[in-house]
DNA sequence: GTGTATATCTCGGGG
DNA sequence: CCCCGAGGTATACAC
């Protein structure tokens, strides 16, 4: 990793055009190419980019980036304060736990959990227009559909909605019910659910955790 | 801005859990407080981050970084390769051209550039699920909502569904044709919007300046 | 502050 | 390669 401190210009342009005035900024040139230009604030995002796959051009006082897109990012330097490489090596990347995967897996594991007597057919049931997280019969043996949310707002109640409606063109599955499924559901999200004839369940997911563990404790 | 290489390992803990194991990674702690760990590939995206507001706790081979929603980033550091600081100032900021508020902006300048007898009646006419982009007249006096993006996908097509819904319900407008406007309109958005009865026209931007630019010549 | 929409979103998975 | 969905999305803007 190359790091450069410079007083430079900078310019994009590609999807849109983007300028940056002369001013003192961090150049960071990445192994596999990449290259970004940040401020001294403003969160992680720097101020200008670009992504590899790309091709570095370094003249003297003006580095032009190139991608295969034919996009370009034109870096004009003016001073360079700070100049230093550094060995990083590969990383070995980053371990999560939380995430929507793992609320589904559980869910899946325990389809009860959301409505008593829920029976799962499958996870990621296909369809034409993509996989419903949760395909699952009730009790009385209709088809319900599933989609799972760490947080449950508006757009995932249309994904459900479309997938209802794709699920309704089979024979073997119709009549679908749809329930939406999160952590917390914003009030929004279940206004427009339940205009859409979609239930909402909220589901807590230390809860979950602590059934999965207890249910793995019983074996 | 602050430049630290270091063989580290870092976990975050708040709105999920992540561990990063032991390797070389740059650490940028920037003038605003927040903290950034790179490896040296992947684009500009940290592998794990703290932003501003924050408090950040510097002890003996370990940082503890902490905000006020109780999240947490705890660095611990193995190893110190490098180490140094530097003062970058205030940036002047990025300028941007061609983004969807220009698109926009142009479209509302000249509706005819959409269909032609189209005229405005306002630009982000508030409903009370959320603005629609442009509100018209078509030549017999109908309403058309238009929403506006770059890029026209599936989500945008909801988005004008959503707003048509809203229209419909007010006396003085319905009915309401919809009129979805993007540079490129995917084909699966095409279908959709097709299927809810909404229009879809495709603009180019540079013709749309070009004419904007030739307006503004005749004054 | 909440709610909504945008982004050069980034990133990963599946066909 | 594109398409689709998730994200600790971040960020701006309106109410």
């Amino acid at each position: 990793m190359r790091l450069v401190i410079a007083r430079c210009s900078v310019d994009y342009d590609g999807r849109l055009s983007a300028h940056l005035p002369l001013a003192t900024r961090l150049i960071m040139v990445k192994a596999d190419g990449c290259v970004a230009v940040h401020a001294d604030g403003g969160a992680y995002k720097p101020l200008n980019w670009m992504n590899a796959p790309n091709r570095l051009t370094e003249e003297e006082g003006r580095w032009v980036v190139t991608n295969p897109k034919g996009e370009t990012l034109t870096i004009t330097l003016d001073e360079v304060l700070h100049d230093s490489a550094h060995e990083l090596g590969v990383d070995p990347g980053l371990q999560k736990d939380g995430v929507e995967a793992h609320l589904q897996e559980l869910l899946a594991a325990d389809p009860c959990s959301i409505v008593e007597g829920l029976k799962l057919v499958r996870r990621e049931w296909p369809t034409d227009i993509g996989p419903v997280d949760l395909l699952c019969r009730d009790a009385e043996g209709v088809a319900v559909a599933i989609e799972v949310k760490r947080r449950g707002e508006i757009d995932g109640v249309e994904q459900l909605v479309r997938y209802l409606e794709r699920l309704e063109l089979d024979p073997t599955l119709r009549p679908v019910r749809g329930i939406f499924v999160a952590q917390v559901i914003k009030p929004q999200a279940k206004v427009l659910a339940e205009a859409r004839g979609i239930a909402c369940v909220e589901v807590d997911y230390d809860e979950l955790r602590g059934i999965e563990s207890n249910v793995l404790k019983l074996f």
